[in-house]
DNA sequence: AATCGACGGTTACGGATGCAACCAATTTTG
DNA sequence: CAAAATTGGTTGCATCCGTAACCGTCGATT
């Protein structure tokens, strides 16, 4: 294992990128062509769909998201009318973000498209492999994810 | 299993995504801050290093990235004279491109950094955790990358 | 050798993005 | 209770990025 050389293939922040570019860019073809959202609002989507009312910051955090990001995406969704924000009483600065009729349409429409693509990604691994990715994935967040406070 | 919630946080395109930005994030302050690189020109600096004197083209499929991307990345790595271009005899439309010796040693100085980084974060995970890691990147790898033809 | 399609590489342009600065509302501190 | 610090969220700016259009060169066809 010398220090010369590094083999970029084989290297994980490289892989990982390269894997998670490419698997992305085939999903994106559901939301993007298909319903004309970017992956910000895709996610945003996806958040209120899963959860219901929630704030910006808890959008945010459960979507991976920054801020800026999240309040864009926002701003493009409340335009094609897929969200509506509601003031909260007690605290004036926040806003309660729900999807409206239009929006819940949509998520229950992509949903099964979404699961479909990951079901068919999949399948292209053993059971074994499956597992693999799925143990291997969990354990890389864990020791990832946490030691790194990526949002602010 | 119903089609009517989808649990982002288990969602496969979601997960690599984020894993990838955290892990990049944390590597990116090696190139970016010790070395003020973007991340292209770093994958361009990997790529030459490791394989020695390539045209664009062939840094582009090796390093995963599209054509644009390689051409700024060199003209940036150009002008901070850490790679040369010479003529192609036999083909006037090909730039042959080398480290100089600036460029050598800032990735002889990269390398062991990068190794240092990738193996400590692997020091968070069991050994059975880094087998399952590695063959489940494989798999997907496999699955993924041959079936979307990424670069034009 | 003239034409046409393919190829290596660059660039103009529009859109996305992150950072920092900002505003307003709230909480904390003295 | 006034001042300061924090928080939720937005926006200006500079940069990055992908698409498409482009330029010059090469190869094949005729």
């Amino acid at each position: 294992m010398s220090d010369e050389i590094l083999a970029l293939e084989r290297f994980l922040p490289y892989r990982l990128n390269r894997l998670a570019d490419a698997v992305s860019r085939d999903f994106s073809r559901i939301y993007k062509e298909r319903f004309g959202l970017t992956r910000p609002e895709w996610r945003v989507l996806a958040a209120l769909g899963e959860l219901g009312t929630m704030t910006a910051t808890e959008v945010g955090r459960h979507s991976s998201q920054h801020k800026t990001k999240v309040s864009r995406a926002v701003a493009a969704l409340e335009k094609r009318r897929w969200l509506a924000r509601t003031a909260d009483e007690s605290d004036r600065r926040v806003e309660r973000l729900t999807l409206t009729k239009a929006g819940q349409d949509a998520y229950r429409e992509m949903v099964p498209l979404a699961k479909a693509f990951e079901k068919e990604l999949l399948a292209e691994l053993s059971a074994a492999e499956r597992a693999a990715l799925a143990a291997g994935l969990d354990a890389l967040e864990q020791a990832s994810l946490d030691r790194s406070n990526q949002f602010d």
